[in-house]
DNA sequence: GCGAGTAACCGAAACGTTTCGGTTCTGACA
DNA sequence: TGTCAGAACCGAAACGTTTCGGTTACTCGC
């Protein structure tokens, strides 16, 4: 197999036509006949033609790659399964197209944005996914000056200059709240995520307007950060005196690290405290008693987001794409409210 | 900004000098006097010049990114943070060198040759990764084949033809079971990952070694899948008539599983069962008890692996790296055997 | 039987580097 | 003063595509 390359060139000429026809007849081009068509694609199967992605990348100007910068500490990273489910889906679009995915880990904003431009200047992607997106998000600015195209996953509803996909939020986190209404709970709190975070600010927008249609005061809100030690520490403000009967956390991470305290603390869960988390991750199978979350997709967000980011590659404007809502998952982690 | 894209040559014509000079100016190739090379390379800053990575890569013929094709059930990914830490390192190095990380995700075996194969033909990546090796791994072979540089990632110690990474689990493992020997246990036993991985016989060979170096008759081997539902379908066949007093897990997710059902069983753990894992994962912090599991290193030896790979690709003939052995980390799920 | 229109095909430039063989120039040495 | 080595620099090919303007030949209508 240390033959040289068959090129477009060897092609043309065992087929007896023009480099141009060659490559024009194995693009899908009009401009040649069926009959030599037929005789190109022969030519190249029985060299095992196999197109340089160099020579197509050079001169069609494309990478034919897009790009996922993740912003997470790997800590964080390496114990959220989001990720890994996301870039399954997005990969299995990618694939079909023959596009790649290069995945590039930032440990700061300020690195994010570098890698962006990096990604950018070298032109490496042809076009980047946009997660975790927050508040006035400088990559969107940035994006935008580059001329680099992007999908958003849940962006802000308005005012977001690129295509997106979206998941509501708001059916699952408003049934979990009629279902611990339901169960008596009259004294429900949220921990929330970095305030930064539009999902954070939609998450809990969602806890609050689902108590207040149904006429229940809101609980306390306690700031998180998506992290164990974030539920951990909640946990420890929570369960003071008169604390409420539930929580909905706002990610699955929290909600474990806050069981667990709670249950160091001498609360038994869930008859002392219901406990709601958020992604549906399978981690939460994986504690006693089982998390009670609801199950987002990360797998067809990333393939629609693939999808999306690829047509708008091939100069379309593709619309924005919303999946099917989250849906509740029960687990033995909520239960009737005390007393 | 929607100016053309800054040339080698506008920087040549700029400093007044040939192509070929400019060229070998900013790559620091001899040929060039100090006094023109900074002429060089002053226009070259003067015009924000930035190489074309395609032209680059068309003329070098190199890709500058490598890849890293994981295998695994999407679910099983998720709950395993061994890989996003992994590629953190990794890339934590590339990025130095100006390469990029080309992730792609295989659900069979073949499906990953495929990739691969597929990866070469597209000359797509200068090198790849060779994670979660299996005893007579086809992936090899056909690297081999194909004259794609890869590093292996904790391989067969024999004959394997890359250079590659190791981190040594006997001495963590070793000190586990002389750390349960001295608690009194005497029927400890192992479950096990899939056979067919080589890092499955290196735990199990380094547990039944330590137990016969003690002189204690290795306990039952029950062969799991290094899922939470293998740690349970173990427990279920653990817990029957004179089980063993401990237990170790191939992975922290079995362990979990483990755990988690033997509970279930109305087992008290550790007083009843003593349960120890494998990986460290942050997981293991949050169940309870507290997993006793060996700390592994992913981050670092995906630094080391990606150091390793870029010297192969740059010619050179890396020699392998060996990193600082798994550390035993304690938790609550041990304790002293039953009287 | 002639002009126009069109389908099929060709040739060459362009993409932006690296690399290699060749030319010029300087200074040292005999 | 002529020779020669070596440093500095240049020109052009090569990498493998896509694309665009141009040529040929054929058909159709009158």
């Amino acid at each position: 197999m240390a033959t040289d390359r068959v090129t477009i060139l060897d092609v043309a000429s065992r087929a007896g036509v023009a480099i141009s026809s060659a490559s024009a007849a194995l693009n899908g081009r009009p401009g040649v006949s069926e009959e030599t068509r037929e005789r190109i694609r022969n030519a190249a199967d029985d060299l095992g033609y196999v197109p340089s992605l160099r020579g197509r990348s050079l001169s069609s100007k494309r990478a034919f790659a897009v790009g996922l910068v993740v912003q997470r500490p790997t800590d964080v990273l390496a114990a959220d399964p989001f990720f890994a489910a996301f870039i399954g889906g997005a990969e299995s679009v990618l694939a079909e197209d023959g596009y790649a995915l290069v995945l590039q880990m930032a440990t700061t904003a300020e690195d994010a944005l570098e890698r962006h431009r990096r990604l950018a200047a070298d032109r490496r992607v042809d076009g980047v996914f946009l997660n975790e997106i927050r508040i006035d998000d400088p990559r969107v600015s940035l994006l935008t000056e580059l001329g680099m195209p992007a999908v958003g996953i849940n962006p802000d509803p308005t005012d977001f200059p690129f295509p997106s996909v979206r998941q509501d939020h708001k059916p699952g986190i408003t049934s979990l709240i009629d279902h611990l209404i339901e169960l008596g709970h009259v004294n429900i709190a949220h921990v929330s995520g970095p305030s930064e975070f539009i999902h954070t600010r939609q998450r809990m927008d969602a806890w609050r307007e689902a108590l207040v249609a149904r006429g229940v005061d809101p609980g306390p809100v306690i700031a998180g950060d998506f992290t164990y030690e974030g539920g951990e520490r909640a946990a420890d403000r929570l369960v003071s005196g008169d604390h409420p009967t539930a929580v909905f956390c706002a990610n699955d991470l929290t909600a474990i690290g806050l069981m667990s305290r709670a249950q160091e603390l001498g609360l038994t869960i869930p008859e002392d405290l219901s406990v709601a988390g958020f992604d549906g991750v399978r981690l939460g199978d994986y504690v006693r008693p089982t998390l009670t979350s609801l199950q987002t997709s990360p797998w067809l967000m990333g393939a629609k987001a693939a999808t999306i980011l690829l047509d708008q590659v091939a100069g379309m404007e593709p619309a924005d794409i919303t999946v099917e809502p989250a849906e509740l998952h029960l687990g033995g982690s909520i239960g009737p409210a005390r007393g």
